[in-house]
RNA sequence: GCCGGCGUAGCUCAGUGGUAGAGCAGCUGAUUCGUAAUCAGCAGGCCAUGGGUUCAAAUCCCUUCGCCGGCUCCA
């Protein structure tokens, strides 16, 4: 083979000789057979740049815009040409980071007055111009002691303290234009390659997200490989606002917050509080019929005794304390305590074990005011929360039961989740050996049911380790819902103990858990889940009787009756309004069936349901319209809830 | 807690120094109607709260409370 030439191998194993040092892009132009839109390259295996020049063998693939990592790269480059109109529009900006991020990516500076929404309007048009004028983006590698003079020459003090922080000896930049920026790339050949972008939102952030650190200003923006990617994402953006939970909370009158009783706390209106009393009820039946125990707790317990669990020293900033009689109390944010003083009331023989408290247990959190959200952060909240004590050999099955009710409840919801395994974190107590056996176990539950799992290294509580599992909703955020926690301190803070096989006292192991984590945040997240539509199990109001005219109110008035009866939740709109009028409302509401009653329906002892999805049924008595929603009820729920739950 | 924005009728929102507005919802009446809005009239506000500037404040400034978007933290 002639030296001048290099041989090339595709992705998909073909072979061709091209001259030495030509570009990995006009490698791709000749070698593709689609019509990818390459943003950047892999030579063996190595993310490159699309200008590149190929010196040798290799391997060669192209990274497309419509790739994970070529969105990642096409995004990340956008937030370079962000920073780069920032600082020609406000040169006295000093640039922080500018990463790609799950939807899109943002940009943080250093700026004397925060951004304004005509700042992101022109900082737009001037990104448009440096796409239009598709500048080049030039790779260059510097010592990084060189780069570090170079950054403090232009001023840009949060480059320097990253470079600082950084150990390689040599470190990469990209310039376009006038702007350079540190950054590792790759990223596109020339600005030209953007084809679709929008800024988002400007917010405060944290330099290097440390509350301690500078207050920076951080602009928000998305980009897509074309202007129909875009157009799509915005509008999820929109759909997403119009099923969030509480503008739909508000039009459906399910619950409110009120500034005259405080931030964080609920009040649930007539059918929030119906739904919650639904999800409580099949909660208690599921709970019972797997074998845990009911009970109830107090609100408040004695500060000592906080003291004693370790949470006043770990925990005491998110408590409220109040004083009784010149003792000190505290409001209980966790449900354990009063679950390990039921423990201990008498002596535990591992017979008994392992033994299953659960209580739909109130607890008060004092969160920080800037993080509270509708239902899904709040400072009042239900925890469906359980702890099982057992023996150490019995970890593992107990495990696996809760996984098995985490995977059965949700499956009835049609949540999707993601599970995560919690390791130890540095700041921890139990022995090693303790912690091995628990992580085992947690890792041992999720694979012997084929779930897969993120291992989240340190991120676990300091008593022991967890899954977490994560919803997601509908802008697409996780939030953590079932959590499962070993814990090997309280058992011991609280010296309990049972007596074995052997005739000797032995120490149980501790679980907490939570299915739905809390009642509140569930809440939230299901009707985000549902847009507002629950189905007809969950409906608060699972059906609305619509007269035609005044004639038929008092045969109306009797189908609900006899509805009722039959466990149906329905509602009479015997209004003086048109029949559509009447339709339309319930139809905003979500209700599941609207029943027409008109003459017809009288003379025939019926009623003419209409389905929420617009579907026309036919004349049916009341009686098979209840079979109806009691099949309908069992069959989304696995067999588990009919019409009488409440 | 921090940065920024915001708070006007039950709801959605106009009003930016000179007498508080609209639509929807509500009430009253008419209409008695067949699957997403019948018509007319009436009523409804200490412009979140407390203070200040001004002849005059919903409007400008400050305090507190609350909400929204993030950061940090978390069920």
């Amino acid at each position: 083979m002639n030296s001048q030439e290099i041989q090339v191998t595709f992705s998909d194993g073909r072979q061709q000789a091209f001259p030495r040092g030509i570009s990995v892009q006009e490698i791709l132009k000749a070698g593709q057979k689609s019509k990818a839109n390459f943003v950047a390259a892999r030579i063996d295996g190595q993310m490159v740049d699309l200008v590149r020049r190929v010196e040798t063998d290799a391997v060669v693939e192209g990274i497309s815009s419509d790739s994970g990592e070529g969105l990642e790269i096409l995004r990340h480059s956008t937030a370079h040409i962000m920073a780069q109109a920032v600082k020609m529009l406000f040169p006295e900006a000093k640039v922080a980071i500018g990463p790609a991020i799950e939807n899109g990516f943002y940009y943080d500076f250093d700026v004397d007055r925060p951004f304004t929404q005509e700042d992101l309007e022109r900082i737009e048009a001037k990104m448009k111009e440096i796409i239009a004028a598709r500048q080049a983006v030039q790779r260059r590698e510097m010592a990084r002691e060189e780069a570090i003079r170079f950054f403090q020459e232009q001023g840009e003090q949060y480059k320097v303290e990253l470079l600082e922080s950084f150990e390689d000896p040599t470190v990469s930049f990209y310039q376009q234009g006038d702007f350079v920026d540190l950054c590792r790339g790759p990223h596109i050949p020339d600005t030209g390659f953007v084809k679709a972008f929008k800024l988002i939102s400007v917010a405060g952030a944290y330099w290097r997200g440390d509350e301690h650190n500078a207050m920076l200003q951080r602009i928000y923006g998305t980009a897509f490989p074309d202007r129909d990617g875009l157009k799509k994402y915005l509008n999820f953006l929109a759909e997403a606002q119009k099923r969030d939970h509480r503008r739909l909370g508000k039009e459906l009158d399910l619950f409110s917050f009120s500034d005259e009783i405080g931030a964080g706390m609920v009040i649930y209106h007539p059918k929030g509080a119906l739904i919650r009393h639904i999800l409580e009820t099949f909660e208690k039946k599921e709970h019972l019929r797997r074998g845990y125990h009911l009970v109830v707790g107090p609100t408040l317990l004695k500060t000592d005794l906080w003291k004693r669990s370790g949470h006043f020293d770990n925990y005491r900033e998110n408590m409220y304390f109040t004083e009784i009689d010149e003792q000190s109390y505290g409001v209980k944010p966790m449900n354990c305590l009063s679950h390990m003083l039921i423990y201990r009331s008498k002596i535990r023989s591992y017979r008994d074990l392992p033994l299953r408290y659960f209580e739909l247990g109130t607890v008060h959190r004092h969160e920080k005011s800037g993080v509270l959200h509708g239902l899904l952060r709040v400072r009042q909240f239900t925890q469906d929360d359980a702890h099982i004590l057992c023996m150490p050999e019995q970890l593992n099955r107990e495990i696996q039961n809760i996984i098995d009710f985490v995977i059965e409840v949700m499956g009835i919801f049609g949540f999707e989740y993601e599970m995560e395994i919690s390791t130890r974190p540095q700041k921890s107590i139990g022995t090693d050996e303790d912690w091995d056996r628990a992580t085992d176990a947690l890792i041992g539950a999720l694979e012997g049911k084929g779930i897969p799992y993120e291992i989240c290294q340190g991120e676990g509580a300091f008593y022991g380790p967890k899954i977490d599992v994560k919803l997601k909703d509908a802008l697409d955020r996780r939030w953590q819902c079932a959590t499962i926690q070993c814990d090997f301190t309280l058992p011991e803070r609280f010296d309990l103990s049972y007596i074995g096989v052997d005739g000797n006292r032995h120490r149980p192991v501790m679980l907490h858990r939570v299915i739905l984590g809390a009642i509140e945040r569930f809440l939230g997240v299901l009707i985000e889940h549902y847009a507002g539509a629950f189905p007809v199990w969950l409906a608060p109001v699972q059906a609305v009787a619509v007269t035609v005219t005044d004639a038929q109110v008092e045969f109306a008035g009797k189908v609900c009756d006899a509805l009722r009866d039959l466990g149906v939740r329905v509602d009479l709109d015997d209004r003086n309004e048109k029949l559509g009028y009447k339709i339309r409302e319930a139809q905003l509401q979500k209700v599941p069936y609207m029943l027409v009653i008109g003459d017809r329906e009288v003379a025939a002892e019926g009623i003419c349901p209409r389905r929420r999805d617009g579907v026309q049924m036919e004349l049916m008595s009341a009686q098979d319209f209840a079979v109806l929603l009691e099949k309908e009820c069992r069959e989304s729920t696995k067999g588990r809830v009919g019409l009488n739950i409440i």
